[in-house]
DNA sequence: TTTTTTTCCGACTAAGTGGTCGGTAAAAAA
DNA sequence: TTTTTTACCGACCACTTAGTCGGAAAAAAA
C-alpha cells in the first residue's frame, strides 16, 4: 500500500483528467494525447499505467463515477423520512450543482449510457450496473415509505423510480444547452404535482 | 427541378444512409468513408454534392429529422381535443416505434443534443430550434386544454411541456440498453398518474 | 454529331489516432 | 555503494480521418 503511493498519485491524476475530458468532449472524440498534453505526461507514461483507453475508462468508471452517484445520489436518502421529500431534495441539490456547471454525476451517467451504446459493450454493462443499483435504492426507499404511512399502497414503485431516472436525465439533456435556472425551477414543480399524486391522502 | 432530379435523388442516398450509421454509431464515430462504402460511392461523389462533414449533417437535420419530427410529434397532436389522451397516445406510438428498433425521431434529437453539446455550436443550434418548436407546440396545445376545460388552469402549461419533453427523452435514453417492453408499459403508467394530477376534477 | 455540363472516380495529402518499444533517471533494496 | 525496480520519456508504427484535385464517363445541349 505504501509503495504504491506514488502510482496511485499518478493513476488518480490521469483520472481526474481524463473524465474531465471525456465529459466534455466526449471519449471517441477525446484522445490520449489530449489528455496527456494537460498534464504534461508522456505517452509512456499513460501505457505503464493502464493497458489500454478502455482499460482506462473503466478505471475511471469504478473509481470516480461509481463512488460520486453513491455519494450523491445513494447514500443521501438511504434509510430517511419520507421519500417525496428526501429525493425532491437530492434532485433540487443535483440539479443545482448542474447549474453551476460542475460536473452532475447523474448525468454524466445518462450521458455516457448514450455514447457507449451498440458502441462498447463492457463499459455499457459496468454504467448500467450504476444505473441499476440507483434504481433499486430508489425502489426500496419507496417501498419503506408504503410501510411508513408517506406512499400511497396501490403504486407501482418500480415505475415511479423508472419515471423519476427518467425525467431527470432528460430534463439534464436539456440544460446542457443553458437556461438552467428556468428549466430546473419549471422540473421541480412539476416533480412536486407528481408526487402530490402518489402521496397518501388523509381519508378521501 | 426536373433537371435536378438524379442529383436530389443521390443527395437522398446519401442522407439517409447517413442518418441510419451517424445515429447507430454516433456523429464522431462515423467516417464519411463508411457511408461512401455502404452506398459504393466515392469520395468525389461526397464532395460534389456536400462542402463538408457538418454542411452534410445539417442538410440531413433540415431535410430528414426536422420533418419526422413534424409528422411523428408535433402533427398527430396539433389542434385535437383532450391533450392528455392524445399526448398519451402520441408517446405510446413513438416508443412502440422505438420498442421495435426502428429508428425514433424524439430520441434522435436528444441523442445529437448530447453528442454535439459544447462540441459543435451550429449543429446544436439547428438541434434546439427542433426542440423549440414541440415545446411551443405542446404549450400551445395546453393552453388550449385550459379553455376546453380538459386542463386544469393553475397548472404551469411550459413546466408541462418541459416535464414531458424531459421523461420522454430520459426514458429513452434508458430503453436503448433493452427491456424496453417493461420500461415503455411503466412509463406510460406512470405518465398517466402524472396527467391525472392535472386533469380538471368535477368539483371538488 | 459535337460540345458542354453534370456527376462521379480514386489516388493523394496532412493531420491525427491508439498503441509499442528501447531507453533512462530516480527511488528503493541489497 | 551497487543493484534492481519503479516510473516515466518520446520517437516511431500502422492505420484512420476529413478534405483536395486532376481527370473521365455519362448525360444534356448545341
Amino acid at each position: 500500500m505504501d509503495k504504491n503511493l506514488k502510482r496511485m498519485a499518478t493513476m488518480h491524476r490521469m483520472q481526474v483528467t481524463g473524465l474531465e475530458l471525456f465529459y466534455k468532449n466526449g471519449y471517441y472524440n477525446t484522445s490520449i494525447d489530449d489528455i496527456l498534453k494537460s498534464l504534461s505526461l508522456s505517452k509512456g507514461a499513460f501505457y505503464y499505467h493502464f493497458q489500454s483507453k478502455e482499460d482506462f475508462f473503466v478505471s475511471i468508471v469504478q473509481n470516480l463515477i461509481v463512488r460520486k452517484v453513491y455519494s450523491m445520489l445513494i447514500e443521501p436518502i438511504e434509510g430517511k423520512e419520507n421519500p417525496f421529500v428526501v429525493i425532491e431534495k437530492c434532485f433540487e441539490n443535483a440539479l443545482e450543482t448542474a447549474e453551476h456547471n460542475e460536473m452532475d454525476y447523474g448525468f454524466i451517467l445518462s450521458n455516457f449510457i448514450s455514447e457507449f451504446n451498440r458502441r462498447n459493450a463492457l463499459i455499457s454493462k459496468y454504467l448500467m450496473d450504476i444505473y441499476k443499483v440507483w434504481e433499486v435504492n430508489l425502489v426500496s426507499i419507496l417501498q419503506k415509505g408504503k410501510s411508513d404511512g408517506y406512499v400511497d399502497r396501490h403504486v407501482d414503485s418500480e415505475g415511479i423510480a423508472t419515471y423519476l431516472i427518467s425525467s431527470y436525465m432528460g430534463v439534464r439533456t436539456l440544460m446542457v444547452q443553458g437556461n438552467c435556472r428556468n428549466l430546473r425551477y419549471k422540473y421541480m414543480q412539476q416533480l412536486r404535482h407528481y408526487f402530490n399524486s402518489l402521496t397518501v391522502r388523509e381519508i378521501v
